[in-house]
DNA sequence: CGCTCCTTTGAGCTAAGTCAAACCCGGTGG
DNA sequence: CCACCGGGTTTGACTTAGCTCAAAGGAGCG
C-alpha cells in the first residue's frame, strides 16, 4: 500500500488527519474515536508539488478533491482565446478541486506558487464514507457552501470596486488568513507577482504596483519586494468600505 | 400536513417531483420506482413569491434549498456601505439557497423578478436522504460545484471583458438557458432592467442601454424595450472572445 | 557577471463613468 | 378620454480611473 516507492510526487502517510495539526481547518469536529479513524481512510496518499508545477488542469479527468498541507496555490481560469484570470489563491488547510466535480474533469489549473504537499482524497471514497458519517457529510457541503459565498465576494470585489478597495480588501483577506494559521496579523509575505495579485483583482499589473506606492505614501503599509507590513490596518478598512467607488 | 389553509404563499404539492416537467433539471436521473418515491418526500411544499418580494434576505435562518417551480429571480450581496451587487439570475429549474449552508444563515437576497413559484426542500430532508440515496448525494454534490465552475466564468467575465464582451456574453446564456426549457433561441424577454443587468455584469445602466444600442446599430439584436431579438448569433460569439478586450 | 524575470514609474490614451436632459410607456385619477 | 406622473431608458457632453506603451531599475540565479 505505500506507494512512494513508485511514484517519487507520492509518499506514505505519516502523519494521519486524526492527529493532523490542520485538523480543525479541513475536518469536521466533534467526532467520535471510531469516525475519526474512518475519517483517516479517506486520504490515500500525500503528494508533493513543486514550485510552478500544476497540481491539475482544466481538462484532466476529476478523481480527488486536495487538502493543502504545505504550500501555496493559485487557481486559474482560461478562455479559448487564451486570456486567463485567476479565480482564487489558496494556502494550508483550504480544499481544491471542488471545480471538478460536476463534470469528473476540472475546469480550472491549480498551480503551486511555492513548494507544496497535499493530502490526495479520492471523491468517490469521501462519498461513501460521508453517506456513513453525517458529520463528514455536513462538513463537505459547507466547504462548498463556503466557496460559493466566498467567490460572491470577489464578485462583489470585480463588479463594483475601485482598484484601491481592491487591494485593500485583498490584502486584508490574506493577513486575516495567515493569522487564523497562527501568522502574524500585520506582516506577509506575497507569494504571488504583481501580475498574479492583478489578474485576480480585475486590473493590470502596473495598477497593482502603483496602488501599492500609493498605499506607501500614505503611510498605511511598508512594501520591500514581496514583504508586506500593514502599518495601519484600520486606514485599509476605511478603503474597502469608502463608497465612493461604487463606479 | 396540508398547510396551504393556514398560510396564503404556501399551497400542498399537485405535482410530485417524480412528475414535474422540470424533472430532469432539478433531480438526479435514472433512479428506480422507489427511490423516486422517496425524493417525492423532500419537497415539503411549495410556495409563491410575488413580483418584487424575496424568496429570502441576507441574515435570515437557513433551513432550505428552492428549487424554481416558475418565474425568474436575482440574487443579490450587498456591502455594510450600502453598494450591492447582483451575483445571478435564476429561471424554472435552477436551485437556490445554497449560500446558506455554510453558516445557517443566508448571505444574499433572493428576489423574484416576476412572479414566481418555488419548491422548498428542507436542507436537514436532503442531507438525511441523500445519506441512504448515492444519486441523489451525487446531484448534490454536482450542483453545488456547477455554481462554484458558474461563478468561475462570472469572474472571468468581470475581471477581464469589456463591455460589449459581458453583455454579448450575457446575452448568449441566457438565450441558451431559456433555450434549454423549450424557448427560442433567438427571442428572449428581459425579466430584469438595465440596472440590474449592470449590477451583475459589473457596468452602469447607462453603458448597457449605450451597448445594447450599439448592437442595434450593428445590426446584431433588435432590441424593443424589454424584448430582445438575436439576428446574428454568430457575430455576438465572435464578441465574446474577441481578445482585444483582455484589457 | 550577465541574464532573466519582476517591479516601478512616467506620459499619454481610452473605455467607461458621471451628470443632465429628454423621452417613452403604462398606470391613475380627474 | 386625456392629463399627468413616475419608473425605466436613451442619448449627449464631459471627466476620469485605469489601461497601454515604454524605459529603467532591482533581485535572484546559473
Amino acid at each position: 500500500m505505500n506507494r512512494a516507492s513508485t511514484h517519487p510526487q507520492l509518499q506514505s502517510i505519516k502523519v494521519a488527519c486524526s492527529n493532523c495539526n490542520l485538523r480543525e481547518l479541513c475536518m469536521p469536529v466533534g467526532l467520535d474515536e471510531q469516525q475519526l479513524k474512518r475519517i483517516d481512510e479517506v486520504v490515500a496518499v500525500r503528494r508533493k508539488v513543486k514550485r510552478g508545477s500544476t497540481l491539475f488542469r482544466n481538462g484532466e479527468p476529476f478523481t480527488s478533491l486536495f487538502a493543502i498541507r504545505t504550500g501555496f496555490f493559485k487557481t486559474c481560469v482560461a478562455t479559448e482565446d487564451g486570456r486567463d484570470q485567476v479565480t482564487g489563491f489558496q494556502m494550508a488547510g483550504e480544499i481544491i478541486g471542488l471545480d471538478g466535480i460536476v463534470h469528473d474533469h476540472h475546469t480550472c489549473d491549480a498551480v503551486a506558487l511555492e513548494d507544496a504537499e497535499v493530502c490526495v482524497m479520492p471523491f468517490d471514497r469521501i462519498e461513501e464514507l460521508s453517506r456513513e458519517v453525517a458529520a463528514l457529510q455536513q462538513h463537505v457541503h459547507k466547504i462548498m457552501s463556503r466557496e460559493i459565498v466566498r467567490e460572491h465576494g470577489v464578485m462583489l470585489l470585480l463588479g463594483s470596486m475601485r482598484a484601491e478597495e481592491r487591494l485593500a480588501a485583498f490584502l486584508l483577506n490574506l493577513v486575516q488568513r495567515l493569522h487564523a494559521r497562527g501568522f502574524s496579523q500585520s506582516e506577509l509575505v506575497l507569494r504571488m507577482t504583481r501580475e498574479e495579485i492583478g489578474s485576480y483583482l480585475g486590473l493590470k499589473l502596473e495598477t497593482v504596483s502603483r496602488t501599492f506606492s500609493k498605499f506607501v505614501e500614505e503611510g498605511i503599509v511598508e512594501v520591500k519586494q514581496r514583504h508586506v507590513r500593514i502599518v495601519d490596518t484600520a486606514a485599509l478598512k476605511r478603503i474597502v468600505n469608502s463608497q465612493q467607488g461604487s463606479h
